[in-house]
Formats: structure tokens, C-alpha cells, sequence
DNA sequence: CCTCGTTCATAG
DNA sequence: TATGAACGAGGC
């Protein structure tokens, strides 16, 4: 993409992040422009924001164009950038609006750069040297030259603003006006890191040659938990800082950057630029500015932090590349791992992708010598992995409604008397995942969806886990009126932490579930307080799974390890795979390995399997090959179904029908993400929905939806248009 | 006949 | 998205 010059007077495409199809035509403003120019254009009755995108394109008369209003203070878009934008709203089959409103969601674009003003040392002395004087200017000289404002000026001294205003009028002091958005401080890429094992060792000095190359390429670096991924790609990081390129690190979840902005303060002195939805919009404004300045080496952020402007991008490190919240299900869909590997690749930049557990796609791409590899087999610091074992649940004697079987619980006990920290992992939300009626059978299911209705005790509300209804806990059947017969079927957590209580009554038990935590400070507090030993028993969803270190854990048992295999989901063994593995490798300490025991019906289902032998080739191999058998290719390409029609209502109907209901769709191997809440676009009178597909060839997905789109009876005029991504960049 | 609320097309 | 035009219901 070229950068072109428009005089004045020329004709411009401009880009808004009005949900329009894309470009208007506006002519050129005194002066002229040129592509990547931030400006500000008339639009019906208002002046909104714009990118001038190229030439004009529409062929309209020149007396039907209006002029661009003014141009914005802020850097132009770059070429790279807004390549990325076509490129990924091609990918995504967004609207390009869309995507440029991601990239420029950061409040105060283009106004004046506001400025504050500061003050140092003039060139005369006080006439008369009193003690707030003497008390401002030693403050001053403790400030060591950096910009210092009025107010801690004054608060340092301990004097009021009228001390400082009479130095300044004297000329002791010099007020000077810079930038309100300071620039990040420089961090150091030559300070020492933490000292490297072996096996990091190889795999850091690869990392560091390949970025060096200042070329695009992506590297997979696969390491069990705790081998210490994170010192290795920090090496990466150290390689582009010095070779003056930027770097991004994408976490998944916002609740693990507080505790990596202190590993990069302590790596390289100084913290990094934070983006995500967390960070206030003073500090937003002034990153986006830094950014695209290059005056923010580094960057630390949520998958939105893909779309800022950098001056010049060397290095994106994906971390739990596996991780499903790389994937964006609202308004613009795409998986944050995908758009890196396509922004690298039009920025001549480096790719890591970080995980214990890679995706299928991630994996066979590595497989195939598209992604390199690095491995990390070494656990470092922690004695070995957890000793893997499956209680097979077919000879346990367990009474009813209670799941904790009998070698559990002897494991269990082993390590309370041991004075040790175990994990109960049961991946289900709430008391019982079924309410039913014992006069009538009636099962109580959401009223807004087809989901079933999940007790959740503390609360005493039942909720749907699909659409987020809720209502209060009934005392009588909904459906036959008879009182107080409602019963619980099924454990969730919370049954099983009563169940745990009762089997253990002098433990301390914790239960670590997302929605019991009203907040991410609260959640973060508990935990530090699980991992300092405030607890004997934790009991856990797959909150536990992510991220989070518990020191002191030995043991972990799973009570339902099959509880992600059943259903039809293409995905149900890659995930079973990833969650099992990931919280097992929780357990473990410095000086004595760990063990994980999985409650399982079936210990020779082949998932089940890799998990306790830990061959993990093999089981991609096996996935990938069924992927293949389907007519998919490991990794699909993205494919768009887009519903279309005047009534919104309809739309909507089908869109969810379809997103609820895609076992036709999973059959054929086609991974569907949900409809957009709101409509795309509403163009020419008929509103548009749209459902992204990771999808195999098109005429199989073509096929399918007929087949089962056509008993459905398309009310109010609705059409159906299916449209396949031509290309894949992968 | 006027006012209010809602729906709808439109933007260069 | 945000605006104004168009329309219909209801009040005076």
C-alpha cells in the first residue's frame, strides 16, 4: 500500500467509522493531503472523524462531493496498519468501518494536544530567601529534573501554589509547557535477565535470532507449565527493544497483567505501555499517542491492542495461545491469534505463540513447517511434572448423590495429613446443573433460550449459564404447581464443596468460581490468600486453570474428566485435552512432584488417554487426521453466513436458531461464532446478521445450510447469502 | 390543527 | 451512529 499525495482540490476516498459498507468521496482540503491522514469531514448534518483512505472511487459529480472539513493533530495511519484493516475486515467479513473504529477507539483523537505546565530552575535568586522558598527549591532539586507540576511542587515542599507563583514571577522559577501525555520511560533490554536453564537457554538464543532476521515468521513455543515460556519470549522482547522495533505481548485475561508488568519491571526497569478494557482513558489517550509516536517500546495488552498504530512493529507474542478469549464474538469477530499472525505478516515482524497446550491449528501448522517450534520440556524450578493416574469410576463403590469416590478421598486425606494443599476441579458453575420436578418430571428450562436452568445455592436463583436469564429459586413446580418436590440432580461446585465439608469437617475449604467473585480485585485477593495457605481444600472451576499459581498444591482431583467429551462439538477433545492438562499441571512444588487423579467411566477413550500418558503428538495427530476425514483441512478457512432481510425480528430468529442449533454445521466440520448482537449493517432497507464459520471447502457448507435452512420457512422476504473467504493467509 | 412519539432512510 | 423527514395517534 503506497502513500499517495492529493492536492488541493482532488478527489479523496475517506474511511469513517460509520456503519456504512465503506469509503465516501470528499474533494481534497486547501493544502491537500495524503493517505493515512487523520480528518474531520462532513457527514449528513455532522462532522465526524476519517482516514483518507486513496483515491476517489465512487464517480460521482464533483458538484454532489463536499470538502474535507479539517485535517486532525494526530499521526497519519500507516500503510502497514491499514493494510491490516483490509486485510482482516476481508478475513472477518466486516464491514472496513468496523474495523477502523476498532482502531481508533481512544477518546480525544485528533483534538489539541493538551498541555500542562511544569516548572524548574530559573536563572535568578530569591530576593529574600524564606523557609517555604528554601523548602520549594529543595523539593525542586529532589525532583532530579523531571517535570514536576504546581501541585507536587507544592505537596513535596509542603508549602501552598502562592510560594511558587512569587518565585516564578521573581524568575527563580521557569514554567514551561509540554505535552499533558508524557512518554513512557525507556526500558533497558541490556539489563541481565533471570539466569536461563539449558533447555530455555536454546530455545531464548533461537527466539532472539529470529528476531533479529527483521523478517516475518511465527514461532510456536510449546512448554509444560512451569518451564518458564515466559523468561524465554522476555528474551525475544529484550532482541526487538534493542534493535529499536516495538513489542507487543497479548495476555488473555486482564487479571494476569498486573502480575507480568512486575516481571517486565524487574527484567527491564521500567514498566510497559497496559492495554485493555481496565485502563482509564487519560492513560489510553496517552498510549495511543505514545504508541504512534514510538515513544512506547512495549506494549501489554488485551487482543484490542493488535489495532493501535505502531510506529514500527517487531515482535507479537501471543501468550496461552490456546486460550479460547483470544476470540472476539461481538461486533467484529476474530480470534486475536489469527489477526497477530496476519499483522506480523504485513509489518515484517516476528510471532510467538506461547502454550503448554497449543491449539489443533497452532499445532499443525508447526507439524506441517509452516510455524517453526520451540520446545521447553524441562520443568524449572518445580521438582517434575504431576504423576498423571485415572480412578476408573466403574469399580468405585459410590453412593448416591455423592462424587467424591473412595480413592479420592483416601488421596485426599493423605495430603491433610500430610499439612498439604489439594485441588478438587469439577468444570461446572453452581449447585446442580439440573432442577427437576419429582411430581411431574418437569425440567426447569430458560425462557429465553433452550438452555436448562442451573441452581446456584448461594444465590438461591436458578440461572441460565447459556444466556445469563436468571430468576429466583421456585418453591413450587413451574409446570404442575406441586409444592417443595423440587430436587437437585447433579453436582456443580457448590454441592461438591458440601460434599467436601462433610467428608472433611476439620479441613478449610475455598471455592474458587468466577461468579462467586463480584469483582477481579476480590477474586485476585482470594487467590493470593489460597496460594499463601489459607486453605487446605480448594474447589474449583476452570477459573483454577488459568494462569494462576498455587505454591503449595500437590494433588488434584479431577471429578468429572469426561465431563467435556460428550456432545457433538468439534472442539470437545481439544479442549477436554488442553483443561485437563492445564489443571494438573497445577499441582506440584519445589521440592516434592505432584499428582493428579482423574475420576473418569471410560480411561481408554483415546482423549482420556493422551492425557495421562502425556502423548500429545499423537493425539493431534489423531484429531487432525479426523478434521481431514471430515473435509476440513486442520485449519479451516472463515466462511460468513449472512442473513439478510427487512424484518429485524426474523433475522434474529434464524441467526440464533442457526448459532443455537449448528450440529448440522459441526457435523460437516464447520466451527460457527454466534451472531452479533445487533445487526451489522442495515443497507438498502434490509437489516444484515452475520455468523463467522471456521469452515471446510464451501460447496460442503453450501450444501448443508440448504439442507436444513430450507424447512425453516424464510419469513418477511428473508435471504440467506453464504460467502467464503477466497484466501487464507495463514 | 397541533404536538408528541415512533419509524425509517440516509449520509459523498 | 445520529439526524431529520414522514407518519399516525391523540389532545384541544
Amino acid at each position: 500500500m503506497d502513500d499517495l499525495h492529493f492536492a488541493s482540490g482532488a478527489v479523496v476516498a475517506v474511511l469513517t467509522a460509520q456503519p456504512l459498507d465503506g469509503c465516501l468521496d470528499y474533494i481534497a482540503p486547501e493544502g491537500g493531503c495524503a493517505t493515512g491522514d487523520f480528518v474531520e469531514v462532513p457527514l449528513g448534518p455532522r462532522r465526524v472523524l476519517g482516514v483518507v483512505w486513496g483515491p476517489g472511487e465512487s464517480g460521482l459529480p464533483r458538484e454532489k462531493l463536499r470538502r474535507v472539513g479539517r485535517m486532525l493533530d494526530a499521526a497519519p495511519m500507516q500503510a502497514g496498519l491499514r493494510a491490516f484493516l483490509e486485510r482482516a475486515a476481508e478475513y472477518t467479513l466486516t464491514p472496513l468501518p468496523m474495523m477502523l473504529r476498532l482502531a481508533t477507539r481512544v477518546p480525544g483523537l485528533g483534538s489539541e494536544q493538551a498541555l500542562r505546565r511544569v516548572y524548574r530552575r530559573g536563572v535568578a535568586e530569591p530576593d529574600r530567601m524564606t523557609d517555604a522558598r528554601a523548602r520549594v527549591l529543595d523539593a525542586l532539586e529532589g525532583w532530579d529534573g523531571a517535570p514536576v507540576t504546581q501541585a507536587e511542587l507544592a505537596a513535596a515542599a509542603g508549602a501552598s501554589g502562592s510560594v511558587i507563583k512569587g518565585l516564578v514571577a521573581q524568575g527563580v522559577l521557569e514554567a514551561v509547557d509540554l505535552p499533558r501525555d508524557p512518554p513512557y520511560p525507556r526500558l533497558d533490554p541490556a539489563r541481565p535477565g533471570h539466569p536461563l536453564s539449558a533447555d530455555q537457554g536454546v530455545a531464548a538464543s533461537s527466539l532472539r535470532a529470529a528476531v533479529a532476521s527483521g523478517a516475518y515468521g511465527t514461532t510456536l513455543l510449546q512448554g509444560v507449565t512451569g518451564s518458564g515460556k515466559t523468561e524465554v519470549y522476555l528474551e525475544a522482547v529484550a532482541e526487538c527493544l534493542a534493535r529499536g522495533r516495538q513489542a507487543l505481548v497479548l495476555l488473555p485475561e486482564i487479571a494476569l497483567t498486573a502480575e507480568f508488568l512486575t516481571r517486565v519491571e524487574a527484567r527491564f526497569g521500567a514498566r510497559p505501555a497496559e492495554w485493555h478494557s481496565g485502563v482509564t482513558m487519560a492513560e489510553r489517550r496517552r498510549a495511543f499517542a505514545m504508541i504512534g509516536q514510538g515513544q512506547a517500546q512495549l506494549v501489554v495488552g488485551a487482543r484490542s491492542a493488535l489495532f493501535l498504530p505502531y510506529r514500527e512493529l517487531g515482535l507479537i507474542v501471543v501468550d496461552e495461545e490456546h486460550d479460547t478469549s483470544y476470540k472476539q464474538e461481538e461486533g467484529v469477530f476474530y480470534n486475536a491469534r489469527d489477526m497477530a499472525v496476519l499483522r506480523a505478516s504485513l509489518e515484517r515482524c516476528r510471532v510467538v505463540l506461547a502454550s503448554a497446550t497449543p491449539s489443533l491449528e497452532s499445532w499443525v501448522n508447526a507439524q506441517s513447517g509452516k510455524y517453526d517450534r520451540c520446545v521447553l520440556t524441562a520443568r524449572h524450578g518445580t521438582a517434575a511434572l504431576p504423576r498423571m493416574a485415572a480412578i476408573d469410576m466403574r469399580g468405585e463403590d459410590l453412593p448416591g448423590q455423592s462424587w467424591i469416590s473412595p480413592s479420592l478421598r483416601r488421596a485426599v486425606a493423605a495430603r491433610l495429613e500430610a499439612g498439604e494443599q489439594a485441588l478438587l476441579f469439577l468444570n461446572r458453575r453452581g449447585y446442580a446443573p439440573v432442577t427437576l420436578c419429582r411430581a411431574c418430571g418437569h425440567q426447569v428450562g430458560c425462557a429465553d433460550c433452550d438452555a436448562r436452568m442451573v441452581e446456584h445455592r448461594f444465590l438461591k436463583r436458578l440461572m441460565c449459564h447459556q444466556c445469563g436469564a436468571s430468576r429466583p429459586m421456585p418453591e413450587a413446580c413451574p409446570a404442575c404447581g406441586a409444592e417443595g418436590r423440587m430436587a437437585a440432580v447433579g453436582p456443580g461446585v457448590e454441592r461438591l464443596a458440601e460434599e467436601a465439608a462433610a467428608a472433611f469437617p476439620d479441613a478449610r475449604l475455598a471455592v474458587l468460581s468466577s461468579d462467586l467473585f463480584g469483582t477481579t480485585r476480590e477474586l485476585k485477593a482470594q487467590i493470593e490468600a489460597i496460594a499463601e495457605g489459607a486453605a487446605d481444600i480448594i474447589i474449583g472451576t476452570q477459573l483454577v486453570a488459568k494462569g494462576h499459581n498455587f505454591p503449595l498444591l500437590t494433588l488434584v482431583g479431577v471429578i468429572d474428566a469426561d465431563l467435556g467429551l460428550q456432545g457433538s462439538d468439534l472442539r470437545a477433545a481439544e479442549r477436554t485435552f488442553q483443561l485437563m492438562r492445564q489443571v494438573a499441571g497445577r499441582a506440584g512444588r519445589a521440592d516434592r512432584p505432584g499428582e493428579a487423579l482423574l475420576q473418569t467411566f471410560q480411561p481408554e477413550h483415546p482423549v482420556i488417554r493422551a492425557i495421562l500418558t502425556g502423548a500429545e503428538d499423537a493425539f493431534w495427530n489423531a484429531e487432525a487426521d479426523e478434521r481431514r476425514a471430515l473435509g476440513m483441512p486442520p485449519f479451516g478457512r472463515m466462511a460468513g453466513i449472512i442473513l439478510s432481510g427487512p424484518d429485524v425480528q426474523a433475522v434474529f430468529d434464524l441467526g440464533n436458531a442457526l448459532a443455537r442449533n449448528a450440529d448440522p454445521l459441526q457435523r460437516i466440520g464447520a466451527e460457527v461464532w454466534g451472531p452479533a448482537p445487533a445487526p451489522i449493517a442495515r443497507i438498502r432497507g434490509r437489516h444484515r446478521v452475520r455468523l463467522l464459520v471456521r469452515a471446510p471447502r464451501a460447496a460442503p457448507l453450501q450444501a448443508a445450510l440448504a439442507r436444513w435452512i430450507a424447512p425453516l420457512k424464510l419469513r418477511g422476504g428473508l435471504r440467506l447469502a453464504v460467502d467464503i473467504d477466497p484466501q487464507s493467509f495463514l
